[in-house]
DNA sequence: TATTGTTATACTCTATAACTATA
DNA sequence: TATAGTTATAGAGTATAACAATA
């Protein structure tokens, strides 16, 4: 067995257990909130988030799927349910006649203003209501230290190029 | 502003942002690997590795939904499907005639132990590559703490007993 | 040719409610 | 009545591939 594939030792599993429990109640209950207070899917959300970020409210679709991971359609699905609402607009960039410029609206904004206290109410309750002001810098400290790391790592092992066709 | 809603200082804006996208990006990698490797959902994952760790390979299917988290009806999907593949088997209970009892089979655990392997490799270049022993111990306290208060915390804010129909 | 984004489509997953049966 | 599980169904979300337009 190589040491690549050894088993992993109690400490690990400890860890990696708990992160994804964790995590996955954490999303769950946010998801929940998201939705019951503002009608918002998680990546709605985050897509307002970021626009509310970024410099006058506006960013590229191809930099927002960059950030939101998913896929191109994927976001274009999302976007055209937030335009829908009026939350977004989408309008074709200047310099770029093939890049389409998302930004949020007033709406957006209000929106985001009215969710985000809940949201914060969430995430106080479920995360740091157990946690020391220490616990806190230390898990921020090893959780940012392997974030870095898998974002510098490759891309994935080289997605396939092409799905291979059925001839 | 009540102290609930304040909003969540840098370092815990930090923790929550990094265990968010370190989970997310973790999550993602595994399911793209178990999908590849043996065609798994992971919530199928978990089931076999469950029943994997019961004893005598078996649980009921209550016990599992418990687990696993998702509605009865989800679970009653995925366990069709593994159960079509041969993979587990599902039998009623001698003592209860309500409940059914899952199990693994051969093949199940078969499959499991050809998958594990490509998993570990996964969680352990994307996660641990980058800890120290101990940071693996203190994010693995830490994060069972929190997990701990979260199963203690209160069922979620009593579920809405009817959606509201629609006329 | 490569990039940006949309559309069409098909599929997976999840949840709700209604239902059966056993306790 | 309450519990265990299934089924029917409907909806949300995602991905793939084909497509159009621009660089």
């Amino acid at each position: 067995m190589s040491p690549e594939t050894a088993p992993l030792d109690a400490e690990q599993l400890a860890a990696y257990f708990a992160l994804m429990e964790v995590s996955t109640l954490l999303q769950h209950a946010v998801d929940e909130h998201l939705r019951a207070d503002g009608d918002l899917s998680n990546v709605q959300f985050q897509i307002l988030m970021r626009l509310s970020g970024a410099p006058e409210g506006r960013l590229r679709m191809t930099d927002l799927a960059d950030g939101v991971v998913y896929s191109r359609s994927g976001l274009t699905y999302q976007a055209g349910l937030l335009e829908q609402r009026g939350l977004i607009t989408r309008s074709p960039a200047p310099d770029d006649e093939r890049s389409v410029i998302v930004a949020v609206t007033g709406a957006g904004r209000d929106l985001i203003a009215r969710v985000l206290p809940g949201h914060i109410r969430v995430v106080r309750r479920l995360l740091f209501d157990s946690l020391q002001a220490t616990d806190v810098e230390v898990l921020g400290a090893v959780l940012g230290r392997v974030r870095d790391h898998m974002r510098a790592a490759p891309p994935r092992s080289a997605r396939p190029r092409t799905r291979r066709a059925k001839p």
